[in-house]
DNA sequence: CGCGGAATAC
DNA sequence: GTATTCCGCG
């Protein structure tokens, strides 16, 4: 069997998917429309990176309101939807530009688009348009292709790498429809839109599909080549693009999003019968799925997701708890090994750690000093609230494996860590059910990007010479809430042995820490202190200062202030006094582990934090430009 | 124009 | 929770 047949859970299809609504999206709806050719005149990107402007307000709102079937929608009220971004850090304004905000890429989605393929590589940008990594240098890009490579904190987020393409007009489906009353005059629909609702299953997914194979030529058309960051809008500071094949290095233009194909060129086939809507049943051939899982470990490495997303993923082998190190490591070794003489670096297995939860307010009120969450090993037991998770710390390898998955579709996840390590232990629970409001904050991840950067700088002994104030600024390791559970019925997917009691024991305290490549750098599963100081481990002390300076910043700068509401200081004090100790890192918990973020890994791959973040946010855009829109019928 | 509170709708 | 609707303020 070429392809296996997975399910997914149906956020997985859903733009609207994003957390806390099941509707489209303002937001959403926007990226839509400047993917869109046909709105240039009406909104574009413009400016810097993730800007944009609206230059023809009446007509947003009124396409706003067709979709949204509120025929007195105007650019007033559109506008106070986009306020309401702010505090949510998905959107700032410009200042001083009419009409202009600024997406933050950093924090959309991801996380309910997994899927991305991160093979794909980047590429050309268009204009301002997405503010996001050349793809080029991913490690999960699954042709190996050259990374980009380290570029300085700033170039990551002008980094290019804009996936939205013009392109994308093939594309489009209806972003607007005319409400059934047909209120709204326009019936902005699109080619896409055809009839509201029938065929969007088949249809929808198919048209994400299809438009990537002709983006390449387009989007060099469009927006030149990678190898012309000479352009006037590109983004590209430097050009990433050394690589061997520049083409290579283009990111398909409208990779997939949504599309569970990892990979543009990796057709999967929808099946007929079943609506993407409803949870559908996709084949996949092997290399698809490797890459998605492979995004979606990443995804999970960076945003901190549940590792119970990994229930999602079929095929997947779960790693019995108990297992041996030895066993493991030797595996792995073996696995490494074997990978490395046909797969890139980036492939390699790597170890992430969860990071801890934020303790919501009400908690927080409660218990000022650690959170010991009673990481219960058995909490698991709710098997639908993974929210009891507690942590145990398992890690996850992938990669190794991979190239077995193409047989059988199987792929491995081996235990790094055993779950009892107690010094480990200490466990994220990064399950939705949980009350506080990990969603929103908080590093959920240990190693930002940001931060990565300045772990470089330490690592090279330079520490903070190099410093960046600006950097973070729009990395934002905000990200949304991890998605749902996928539906029971879809468990049957794990072929391993494992039961899904194996399954649910382990996932709410998977934990990893990064596996070092080989020869890369340090030795693997390391005592927190051992390899981590120098290279891996950004002191909380830095931190703080770095978000004190942050908040500084933000006032100054017109990028500014995001937190506000969202991350009241209180919040950061608090955090602080939790964290008693400046050293530890976000990862966690007293128990000092301190080890090492996977971004070493990474970095021996060659991909460098910044370039998994610059990933990341390529995949948003990707994600984004995949979505389609599909209007619920009025 | 842009902001953000408040109430309300869904 | 995400808008929509209103609205006063600068």
């Amino acid at each position: 069997p070429k392809t296996a047949r997975f399910a997914f859970p149906e956020w997985a299809y859903k733009p609207e998917s994003s957390p806390g609504s099941r509707q489209i999206q303002l937001w959403h709806f926007i990226l839509e429309l400047l993917r869109k050719e046909e709105y240039h005149d009406v909104i574009a990107w413009q400016g810097d990176y993730g800007e944009f402007v609206i230059k023809d307000p009446d007509e947003v709102a009124r396409l706003w309101g067709a979709r949204k079937c509120k025929p007195q929608m105007n650019y007033d009220k559109l506008s106070r939807a986009l306020r309401y971004y702010y505090n949510k850090r998905i959107l700032h304004k410009t200042k001083g530009k009419r009409f202009t905000y600024k997406f933050n890429f950093n924090k959309l989605v991801l996380v309910n688009y997994p899927f991305i393929d991160m093979g794909s590589t980047g590429s050309s940008v268009p204009q301002s348009a997405p503010p996001v990594p050349t793809g080029a240098g991913t490690h999960f890009r699954f042709p190996p292709s050259t990374p980009s490579e380290v570029l300085s904190p700033n170039e990551d987020l002008r980094s290019p790498g804009g996936m939205f393409s013009s392109v994308a007009r093939r594309m489009a489906r209806g972003s607007v429809s005319d409400c059934s009353d047909g209120t709204s005059a326009n019936s902005e629909i699109e080619e896409g839109n055809t009839g509201a609702g029938e065929e969007r299953g088949e249809r929808g997914y198919r048209s994400i599909i299809h438009p990537r194979l002709t983006t390449h030529e387009a989007l060099f058309r469009m927006y030149g080549g990678p190898g012309n960051p000479g352009e006037p809008l590109s983004p590209f500071p430097a050009s990433p693009l050394p690589g061997p094949g520049g083409a290579s290095l283009l990111a398909p233009p409208l990779s997939p999003a949504l599309s569970m194909t990892p990979t543009s060129h990796l057709p999967y086939t929808p099946s007929p019968t079943l609506s993407p809507m409803l949870g559908s049943h996709f084949s996949f051939n092997p290399e698809d799925m490797k890459r998605y899982l492979q995004a979606h470990t990443q995804s999970v490495y960076n945003y901190g997701l549940s590792p119970r997303a990994f229930l999602q993923y079929p095929n997947i082998v779960i790693p019995q708890p108990h297992r041996p190190d030895k066993a493991g490591l030797t595996e792995r070794g073996a696995a490494e090994r074997a990978e490395r003489a046909t797969t890139p670096p980036h492939m390699s297995p790597f170890k992430f750690k969860l990071q801890p939860p934020p303790l919501g307010r009400k908690q927080r009120e409660g218990q000022s000093q650690s959170k010991p969450r009673q990481s219960s090993l058995s909490s698991g037991s709710g098997s639908g609230s993974m929210s009891s998770t507690s942590g145990l710390g398992s890690s996850l390898s992938f990669g190794s494996d991979l190239s077995s998955a193409s047989g059988s579709g199987l792929i491995s996840v081996e235990p790094i860590s055993d779950i009892d390590s107690e010094e480990e232990v200490e466990v994220t629970d990064i399950s939705d059910e949980d009350p506080d409001e990990r969603d929103e904050e908080f590093e959920l991840f240990a190693p930002r990007h940001p931060r990565a950067s300045d772990h470089h700088h330490l690592a090279n002994g330079s520490a903070r010479t190099q410093h960046q104030p600006h950097t973070d600024e729009d990395l934002d390791e905000d990200v949304f809430k991890a998605p749902a559970p996928p539906p029971p019925g879809l468990m049957p997917f794990f072929t391993s042995q494992h039961t899904l009691s194996s399954v649910h024991r382990m996932l709410p305290t998977l934990k990893s820490e990064p596996i070092e490549p080989g020869e890369s750098n340090t030795p693997p599963s390391q005592p927190p202190m051992a390899g981590a100081p120098q290279t891996k481990c950004i002191p909380l002390k830095l931190r703080f200062k770095r978000r004190w300076s942050e908040d500084q910043r933000m006032e100054a700068s017109q990028e500014e202030s995001d937190d506000k509401k969202v991350r009241p200081e209180e919040e950061r004090e608090r955090e602080m006094q939790s964290n008693g100790q400046m050293e530890m890192e976000e990862d966690g918990m007293g128990s000092g582990d301190g080890d090492s973020p996977p971004m070493l890994a990474y970095e021996g791959s060659l991909a460098t934090p910044l370039a998994s973040h610059r990933r990341a946010t390529a995949e948003l855009h990707r994600a984004t430009a995949q979505l389609s829109l599909e209007n619920k019928d009025c």
